[in-house]
DNA sequence: TCCTTTCACTTGCAATAAGCAAGTGACAAT
DNA sequence: ATTGTCACTTGCTTATTGCAAGTGAAAGGA
């Protein structure tokens, strides 16, 4: 992942593209949320078993990084939900041809849920879109 | 990447499909590839700099687990090089997806060679078109 | 003949990151 | 008062990365 601003390692835009998301966690954490999920025990519970000190370091460094936001969804104790912003959702096309990839190549690989190789990057702005509704 | 035969952590294709690219190294190699690199040098030489123990770390394993394969190509010292499967080839829609991702939502981004974005998994395929040819 | 280079690695070791288990603090429920 | 949940953090061990240096086979030149 970027680790600080405008260092890259070179200025290859894929290798710039595995800054952001070039490790074993972060695209797993995407596509929890591409599916709907979007609490921190959300993403403990995938079935990858990803440890906690690591989902939080990756949770803020994606947020750091523009690909999600988070946003109190109560107070009393104050709780977290997870969003994708523009920048994390235009990354739905590539766990596409990763996911079509596998299933190409690898046998005994499961099946995506139903609609997933339809769904668009701006299928995943509910919050945004709601947003724009308040406008 | 990958470890050891049929032991993925979840069955969820995109999880086993970083379980072979999900790291900072494998897809530039795979990159370096697309863009017409075969020897160990070649990769060595790129401008992100991927230590040496690490390449040869990572060749080996994207050679056991398909992705490519390496072919001598003198005898007296032998010295190989290194060619895409179609398995390897494939991931050629990933990267593609990956540096329209970087160009879209990156400043400063470098940009890819002309006609990369027009390219197929199969033109990647010339060591194989030949022996197709000798059939 | 001896010296230098190149290529494709390997080895040793320090630094960084990952992974496991346990702990924390705010609150809610029993 | 005790237990449980959520969203983390801390401590510690193990694994991986990255840097520098070394290796062996051969080629090329002085």
């Amino acid at each position: 992942m970027k680790t600080d601003t405008q260092t890259y390692r070179s200025q290859c835009p894929l290798s710039i593209a595995l800054e952001y998301i070039g490790d074993k966690w972060s695209l797993i954490i995407i596509r929890d949320m591409c599916l709907g999920k979007s609490r921190y025990c959300d993403f403990q519970n995938s079935p990858e078993g990803i440890p906690t000190n690591i989902l939080a370091s990756r949770l803020r460094e994606l947020e750091e990084n523009g690909l999600l936001l988070k946003r109190p969804y109560q107070d009393k104790p104050v709780r977290y939900e997870y969003f994708l912003t523009p920048k994390g959702a235009d990354l739905l096309p590539v766990l596409q041809h990763l996911v079509r990839w596998t299933q190409k190549h690898v046998d005994g690989a499961g099946e995506p849920p139903a609609g997933f190789f339809e769904a668009k990057p701006e299928d995943l702005l509910t919050m945004w879109e709601n947003e724009a509704q308040k406008q």
